[in-house]
Order: C-alpha cells, then sequence, then structure tokens
DNA sequence: TTGTAAGCGTTATCAT
DNA sequence: ATGATAACGCTTACAA
C-alpha cells in the first residue's frame, strides 16, 4: 500500500526492500535488457509494496531530456488555436511527450518572456505561433535555443533552423475573391490583422492576385489592417459601410474578425447576401449555421497541428535531417452570403 | 554572448569565470538578502558574460517544487474548455506557474493515465474535470497525489480534500424549462449526457423541479441521457421528432450537441422558434448569431478558470484552511428560439 | 547479470 | 558576507 508517511520512497526504499543495488531497480523500471527473470520478479514485488513511483523530475536532470515539448500560442481561448493546440496533444502523448501550454493572448512582449521560461525548462522542443514575426526579442530568443523548434503559419528569416507548417492561405483567398468578382463584385473589402503575421501576408497577396488575374485594379482604399479581434471587425464594417462608395462584399479575415463584422452589419441593419455579400475565413459553427450559411476559406486546423508535432518528433529524433516544410491546403466553400440573386448597385 | 559551444553552461562556469564560489552564485541568482554589492556586480557580469540561464529542472529537484500546475480537460478543442483553461492560465502564469495541459478525449482510461503521468512529472497541483466521476481507477489515482486538488464542475464522494468549482447549472436549468412551460409547452425534450458527471444531474434537477414547481410531471419519456456529443444530440434530435407525441421544444445540454441537434432539425426541415422551440447551454457564437438567436443558459467560463486556479493557488500556499466549494452561477438569456407567436399544438 | 560510484545542476546547511 | 559540502532521485559507465 502506499504509505501516508513522511515522503514519496524512492528506488533506494525499492532497492532495500528488495535487498538489491539501486542500479538493478532502476534497470528494471527502464527496462534494460540485462535483467534476469527473478530479479525482475523480486523488484517489481518491491516496487508494489513500498508504493514506489518515479521522479520524471530527477531522471529528466541525468537523462537531460524532459519529454516534454513547449507550446505558445497566442490565444487559446480562440477554438481555432484550441483545435491546433489538440491535434498536436494527440500526437505528442501517443509518444508520451508532454505539452506545455502558454498562452501570450496576442501580446508580443509576453511572447519573448514565455520563451525563455519555456527554455529554462528545458522542454526538448517548442511549437510555436508567435503574435509577432518581426520582433526583434522574439526572434532573438528563439535562436538562444538549442533545442528544435516548429512554427505554425509563421515565418521568421533569422530562424532557418526551424520547421514549418504552412497554411496555404493565399490560394484560398484568390479563390474567394476571384468567386465575389465573377458575382459581379469590385468593391471588394478585406479586414485582416497587420502584415507582422504569414497568413495576413498571404491573404492579401491572394486578394491582390485575384484583382490583378481579373484585370480590375484592387480596391486598395477598402483594405483593413489592424487586427484578428472582434472589436477590429466591428469598427471597421461600421466605417467601411458608411463609405459614400460603400463596399457591396465584404472579407473577414479570421473567425474573431468575423462576429465583428456580424455585429457591424447587424447593428446597421444590412442583410448579409442581399445588401452585402460575405466571405469568412476558417469554416466554425456560425459560418455553417447562419442564414444565410457564410461563403468560408477552411482548412483544417487538427491536422495543423497534428503536423506540427510530427515535424517536432522528426527534427527531435533527428529522423529528418534537415529543417522541413510542409504545406497545408485551404479550400473555398461557396455558400449563401455570396450568393444573392441580385448584386447591389453601387451607390455614387 | 551565448556560447554556442559544448552544453549550457551552468553556476559553476559563472562561479569560476567570477572567482567565488557555487554558493554565492546561486545567492544572487535567487536574491538571498545577505550578498554584499559588490558581489552582485561581479556575478551579474559573469552571469551575463558566459551565458548562462538557470535550470529549473534542478532546481525543482532540489527545492522539492516544480512551479507546474496539470491540468486535465475531457477536450482541448471545446471553446468552453479551452475559455477555462485560458483563464487558469492567465491567473497561474502571473504567479509564476506553468501548466501542464492534457487532454483525455473524454476518454476516462486515459483520465487515469494522465493524472498518474502528472503525479510522476511532480507537478505542484492539479485542475480536473474528469469524464467520468465515478471510475474507480480515476478516484484512486487522484487519492494517490499529494499535492492539492481543485475539481471543475466535478463532485468525487471519494476525495473529501479537494477544492470545487461548482457551477450552478440546476438554477440556470430550472429557468430555461419554467420559461418554455410558460410559453406553454410541456412536452419538452432534453437531450445531454449521462449522470456521471455532475452538470448533467443538476440539469436534470433542474428540468425537473421546473415541472415539480408548475405542478406537471415532467415528460421521462423525452429525457435523453448519452453523451456531450454533436452526433447523440442529431441522432437524439432525430428520432424525438418522429416520435408520435413529438415534443414542441428541445433543450441541447451542450454546445457541442446543440450543433448536432441544429443539424437533425435542419434535416427534416423544421423551423426553430416556429415548428419547435429551442433551448441550449453556453452562450457561444452560434446561439447568438443564429435566426432567431437561441434561447441560452449562460455562465462565465473564463471566470470558472480563474477561480479554479485561485482556488488551487490557495490550497499550495496554504493561505486557505481546508477545501473550498466556489459556486458560479449561471442565468438565462431568453431569445427568440423560444418565443414564437403560435405555439405548436401537441399531435395526439 | 549485478553492484559500485560518479555525475546531472541546483539549493541549503554549516562553518568561517 | 562568503565558501565548502551534502543532499535532491535518478542513470550509466565501469568493475566484478
Amino acid at each position: 500500500m502506499p504509505d501516508a508517511e513522511n515522503r514519496a520512497p524512492t528506488i533506494k526504499e525499492v532497492a532495500d526492500h528488495a535487498g538489491v543495488a539501486l542500479s538493478s531497480v532502476s534497470r528494471v523500471v527502464n527496462d534494460h535488457p540485462d535483467v534476469s527473470a527473478s530479479m525482475r520478479r523480486k523488484v517489481l514485488a518491491s516496487i508494489e509494496s513500498v508504493g514506489y513511483e518515479p521522479n520524471l523530475l530527477a531522471s529528466s536532470l541525468r537523462r537531460g531530456s524532459t519529454m516534454t515539448i513547449g507550446f505558445l500560442i497566442s490565444d487559446i481561448s480562440n477554438p481555432l488555436f484550441a483545435s491546433i493546440a489538440n491535434g498536436a496533444s494527440r500526437v505528442l502523448d501517443s509518444t508520451g511527450y508532454a505539452m506545455v501550454l502558454t498562452s501570450s493572448g496576442s501580446d508580443a512582449a509576453k511572447d519573448e518572456e514565455m520563451i525563455r521560461l519555456l527554455r529554462w525548462r528545458r522542454v526538448d522542443g517548442l511549437i510555436v505561433t508567435v503574435a509577432d514575426e518581426e520582433r526583434p526579442g522574439t526572434i532573438a530568443e528563439l535562436g538562444r535555443l538549442d533545442v528544435p523548434v516548429v512554427l505554425v503559419d509563421r515565418e521568421i528569416a533569422g530562424l532557418p533552423d526551424a520547421s514549418v507548417v504552412r497554411t496555404d492561405h493565399a490560394t484560398g483567398m484568390r479563390a474567394a475573391t476571384t468567386h465575389l468578382i465573377r458575382e459581379g463584385h469590385t468593391r471588394i473589402a478585406l479586414i485582416t490583422s497587420a502584415t507582422n503575421v504569414r497568413p495576413t501576408r498571404d491573404r492579401l497577396a491572394g486578394f491582390r492576385a485575384a484583382f490583378s488575374a481579373a484585370g480590375v485594379a484592387p480596391p486598395e482604399d477598402l483594405i483593413r489592417l489592424g487586427s484578428f479581434s472582434a472589436t477590429y471587425g466591428e469598427s471597421c464594417t461600421t466605417e467601411l459601410m458608411h463609405l459614400a462608395d460603400r463596399p457591396t462584399a465584404l472579407v473577414a479575415g479570421g473567425n474573431l474578425v468575423l462576429e465583428g463584422v456580424l455585429r457591424g452589419l447587424y447593428d446597421l441593419g444590412l442583410r448579409i447576401g442581399e445588401d452585402v455579400a460575405l466571405v469568412s475565413c476558417d469554416d466554425t459553427p456560425i459560418t455553417q449555421f447562419h442564414s444565410p450559411p457564410i461563403t468560408t476559406i477552411a482548412r483544417d486546423t487538427e491536422r495543423t497541428g497534428e503536423v506540427a508535432a510530427k515535424l517536432l518528433l522528426g527534427l527531435i529524433d533527428e529522423s529528418t535531417t534537415g529543417p522541413q516544410i510542409e504545406g497545408l491546403p485551404t479550400r473555398l466553400l461557396v455558400r449563401g452570403s455570396t450568393q444573392s440573386r441580385h448584386v447591389p448597385a453601387a451607390r455614387a
């Protein structure tokens, strides 16, 4: 029975109880090949009766590996990120790794701090989605790392050794924009974050590419590059829809932005799919169950996490040679929010 | 500069470089009161120039505290849980604690395994939402713990020392059911998980209490106690709405269940708020942006996480005496999904 | 196959 | 105020 006394029993107690050496206990616990059946039985019995449990802290210190990976994300409460974490978590703990999850709350200064702390905790690897790819402090902290790093949907020039999971946001955004143009729109607004993260640069490129391909100048006056938040989505929507030459279609560059856009549109009494077309990124319950359903640029976030974890494990056990880049697709789901029968005439 | 050579510098390297003893370096690092200004300066300079970084592993082993807490949750990808984790994470890392997040994927067997692993990792405390309160293995693993535990929305009789965050699901459900009864419904269906977790028992009690108070027998034939999943929500909805004496109102006992219910209703071509009234638990974007918006039993999940973390910290630093129970309210948000002008007549 | 002993990088106790 | 030194619990050469 597990004693309720002083402190947790160690291999020493087990060794004493079994009348063998410390090292023998250790060998049994780590099932080393060179242990006799009788030794194994004796030790196992003693482990049981003294109620021994391994101290992973001590073994990590000695072995030089913590079997822990750090996961740095800007916002766990965002279902998209949660889903990435979930995907990663599943493959990690199937291989015995634990995940230390830290969230910067989209605060770039906190990114640095968290990375440093994870390094001090001696994690065996890191999966990160930093809030700002260009922040020198963050890059420096990542550079000090001597364990593998996987960047999720981020791109950092000063970090040549990191593997990357790169979602192809450009293609999805280009398809969506092309779709809107074909539906007769040219006054298309894009509301998304600043360009200090790859997805935004990617989407912006896709957005403009669609216009170029159609031989139309992109409506630069309708592009809003601020943040991924709902409040930003709402205020931009309000502002845009009060423009004299207001947009006939809106593209929300993220699930939180979408919530703000919807709020803004509702407040103005504008009907989606009738008064204004709407496209969003990431297929969430809202986009599916809204009426009309919202046309969406979808991707597989769960898989994103899985791939990130697998890349990291490959780097850790050195089964992969150098840094890898893994691409993941986006696809356009056309739904009612962009299929109004009559495109509203742009006001003069 | 941080050397790119063999292995990370330790306090020994710092001590050698500064020409002082190991213990002096340690004292500076932990800013012990008894260090002269000159010593501090010397050591700090050496730390800088050899590029020393503390090894939290070693210090944890020695100190007997890891400054890490374990967080066990059934499903990170569920935004509700993610939000709880986020709340906890915020208060924890403001006090220097890191969070090891593990998800059982609603698999009760995995709960046990994860708890054991967290114990082996010597976490300083645990916040858990187990998948099954009654599973003996889980209770046993929790019992072996000699660090504090906080249960979130769970109740385990065999664990008298644990603090508990208990959301008052009963009151919210009772209010919702009463509201439906007042709207003229009696054929009200409830779709939720099995009763092996507290929220479900709580909601069930509230549901029945509303009927008792109204002097009506609760429709026991319309209660479905299976799981919190979307697929369960969908299959129950389909089954229920094919009943001869089918329900005129549906209560979804969770955000995932709601998604299934919506799918089921859409497939049958039933209009929410017209053909059938609908109530859900937890105020998510879907419930807000659905048309009509869905009447919801809301709670503050972010706060749930915060409170859990605070309770745990109180237990860890022994600022609180014994196990605490912290109650959190639910409130009913009445919206369009339960306000149809005409209540459909129950078919004979 | 088993035992002995030297670390892993800290912190804390004890002298000085 | 500072310096030796013994833990913390484990793994791993190396010896037997």
